[in-house]
RNA sequence: UCCAGAGUAGCUCAAUGGUAGAGCAGCCGGCUGUUAACCGGCGGGUUACAGGUUCGAGUCCUGUCUCUGGAGCCA
C-alpha cells in the first residue's frame, strides 16, 4: 500500500522505494527537471517531487498540470532547498487523470465565494483541505469528550411528528402528491412528519433511562435565515443528564467548549496555522484565553441591569422580558466581559415550554453560553420534570399535551431533575477555526435556495 | 424576509457618459535546485439579464436574477 504524505513528511530517516498518490497543486520545470508540489489531503503541507524527465512516464512534463493525478514511486532523500525538510527523488511516475486548461483552481489564492461555487472541488484547497480536517478531528474529539464521561451515544430520529417547540420551521417529509394536507392518514407514516428540528425530546427519554446521553447528528431548519451563522441543515450535539440541575448543566457546557478549544491547540497545529494567518489572526489567542480563563455567569436580570446602565445606544431596546439581541450579545462577551459569558435564568415568556420553572415562577433555568465573534454557542435548561408544572407551561404556551403525551409519560414514572444542552457544531468550528462563514465549515452547505451539490 | 453594497477575461480587480485594460492563470519559448519560481511572447470579453435615457452607456434610470455584509429567527 502507498503511504499517506502525511507519514511521509515525518519521516526520521530516507526511505528507498517509496510509492506516494495524489493531485498536483503546482509545477516549477528548470532545464532537464521539474519540482512537483504533490498534495493527498493527508495534511496541509505538499510533498515536494523532483522529477528528471528522463525518468520512465515523466515525458511530456506539460501533463503534470495543476489538478492532475499522480502515483510516484522513488526515494525520499533530504531536501537541499530551504522550504522543506525532505523530497522525493522520483524513479518513475504516472500520470492517472489528466486536468486541461479549465481546471478552476489556480495555485494562487482564491477567495470562499468562488470556492464555495465550485463545492466539489474545494477540499483540494489549502483552506478548505484544513477546514475539513479539523472537523473531522473535531467530530472525533466531541466523541471522546462525552464518553470519557461515560456518556451513551443515542442516535436520534431525523424524521419526526414532534416538534421540538419555539426551535424553528419544519421541513415537511411526505410522500403524498398534489395536496399534502388533504389526507393526512394516507401519508406514509399515517400523519404529518417532519425532519426533526432537535433531538432533545428524544435525547431526554434516553436520559431517563441511562443517566448521561448526547446525540451528535444533523437537523433541519426551514427557516428563511440568510446569514453567516445560519444553514438550512447543520449538525448539532445534544448531551442530556439525568439527576442534573442547570448549574450542572452550565458546568459542563463551560467544560465542552474549553476541552473543545484545548484540543485545537493541541491536535490541529499545523491547520490552525493556516487559519490564524489567511482567517483569523487572533484565533490562537482567542483559543488559549478560553482554555484558561473561566466563563463569566450572570443572570439574565444582571445582563439587562448591565446593558441598561452601560451608557451604550443600542439599536434594539434594553428591556426585562425581551430577548438579548446580537448586538447585546456582543457587548457582554466583547466589550464588557471580554470572554465567553454565561446568561441563564431567563423570563419564562420567551423560553420554550419545557424548561423548569424557578420559585419566583418569573423566570425558567435557560442558560446561553455567549462567546466573541459567534455569539450563542449553547442554549439549554433544566428541563421541568414536576408533571402539573410541565401540563401548566404548556397551556401557558398554548399546546397540547397528547400531541406529547410519551414526553409527559416520563415526568409520570420516575421522573427525575435532569437538565442538558445543544450545540451547533457548525458554529462551534466557526469559534475554533475563525472562518467566519458557516457555509465554509459544512462540506456542502444548505441555505436558503442553495442545494446544487 | 428587511436594510445596504456589489456583479467587467478562467480568477482578483481597473476604466471622468467618449477606442474595454492590468496582474495572475492558460498556451509557446528560455533558464542546472525551484518554493505563489523567474524571464520573453501569444491567445482570451454578449461588461449578470431585460428594457429605457442619450449623438454615444461598463458608467445614468427601471425591473429581474445572483452574490456579499448587517438585521430578524436561532444553533
Amino acid at each position: 500500500m502507498h503511504k499517506l504524505i502525511k507519514h511521509v513528511l515525518s519521516a526520521t530517516n530516507p526511505i528507498e522505494g517509496l510509492t506516494v498518490k495524489g493531485w498536483v497543486r503546482t509545477r516549477r520545470d528548470s532545464k532537464g527537471f521539474s519540482f512537483i508540489e504533490l498534495n493527498d489531503g493527508s495534511c496541509l503541507a505538499n510533498l515536494q517531487i523532483v522529477l528528471d524527465w528522463g525518468v520512465p512516464g515523466a515525458g511530456p512534463v506539460t501533463r503534470f498540470t495543476t489538478g492532475a493525478s499522480a502515483i510516484v514511486e522513488g526515494n525520499l532523500v533530504p531536501s537541499p532547498g530551504t522550504g522543506q525538510k525532505w523530497e522525493l527523488k522520483a524513479t518513475k511516475i504516472e500520470l492517472v487523470g489528466p486536468a486541461d486548461a479549465t481546471y478552476p483552481l489556480q495555485k494562487k489564492g482564491h477567495t470562499p465565494e468562488f470556492l464555495r461555487t465550485i463545492a466539489h472541488l474545494r477540499p483540494r484547497s489549502n483552506l478548505f483541505g484544513a477546514v475539513f480536517r479539523t472537523r473531522s478531528r473535531l467530530a472525533w474529539a466531541v466523541h471522546q469528550f462525552y464518553q470519557e464521561r461515560d456518556f451513551i451515544y443515542v442516535h436520534a430520529p431525523i424524521i419526526t411528528a414532534s416538534d421540538c417547540e419555539g426551535a424553528g420551521e419544519m421541513f415537511r417529509v411526505t410522500t403524498l402528491k398534489g395536496d399534502i394536507d388533504q389526507d393526512v392518514q394516507k401519508d406514509f407514516f399515517g400523519k404529518r412528519t417532519y425532519l426533526t428540528v432537535s433531538g432533545q425530546l428524544e435525547a431526554e427519554t434516553f436520559a431517563c433511562a441511562m443517566s448521561r446521553v448526547y446525540t451528535f447528528g444533523p437537523t433541519f431548519r426551514a427557516e428563511n435565515s440568510n446569514t453567516a451563522r445560519h444553514a438550512a441543515e447543520f449538525w448539532m450535539i445534544e448531551p442530556e443528564m439525568a439527576f442534573c440541575d442547570l448549574v450542572g448543566d452550565m458546568d459542563l457546557g463551560e467544560e465542552f467548549i474549553k476541552s473543545m478549544a484545548r484540543y485545537m491547540l493541541e491536535h490541529c497545529e499545523e491547520d490552525l496555522a493556516l487559519f490564524a494567518k489567511f482567517v483569523d489572526r487572533e484565533v490562537i489567542k482567542r483559543l488559549q484565553f478560553v482554555v484558561e480563563r473561566p466563563f463569566q455567569r450572570i443572570e439574565y436580570a444582571e445582563a439587562v441591569e448591565i446593558l441598561s446602565k452601560s451608557g451604550r445606544t443600542f439599536e434594539y431596546p434594553v428591556h426585562y422580558g425581551l430577548n438579548l439581541q446580537s448586538e447585546h450579545e456582543r457587548f457582554l462577551t466583547e466589550e464588557h466581559f471580554k470572554c465567553p459569558v454565561t446568561v441563564f435564568n431567563y423570563p419564562r415568556e420567551i423560553k420554550p415550554f419545557y424548561m423548569r420553572l424557578n420559585d419566583d415562577a418569573r423566570t425558567v433555568r435557560a442558560m446561553d453560553v455567549l462567546v466573541p465573534g459567534i455569539g450563542e454557542v449553547i442554549g439549554g435548561s433544566q428541563r421541568e420534570e414536576r408533571l402539573d408544572v410541565l401540563l401548566e407551561n404548556m397551556r401557558f404556551h398554548k399546546l397540547r399535551p397528547e400531541d406529547y403525551w410519551w414526553y409527559v409519560d416520563l415526568r409520570r414514572f420516575g421522573s427525575v431533575p435532569h437538565a442538558g444542552f445543544g450545540v451547533g457544531f457548525e458554529r462551534l468550528l466557526m469559534f475554533l477555526t475563525g472562518v467566519p462563514n458557516i457555509r465554509d465549515v459544512i462540506p456542502f452547505a444548505r441555505t436558503p435556495g442553495n442545494a446544487e451539490f
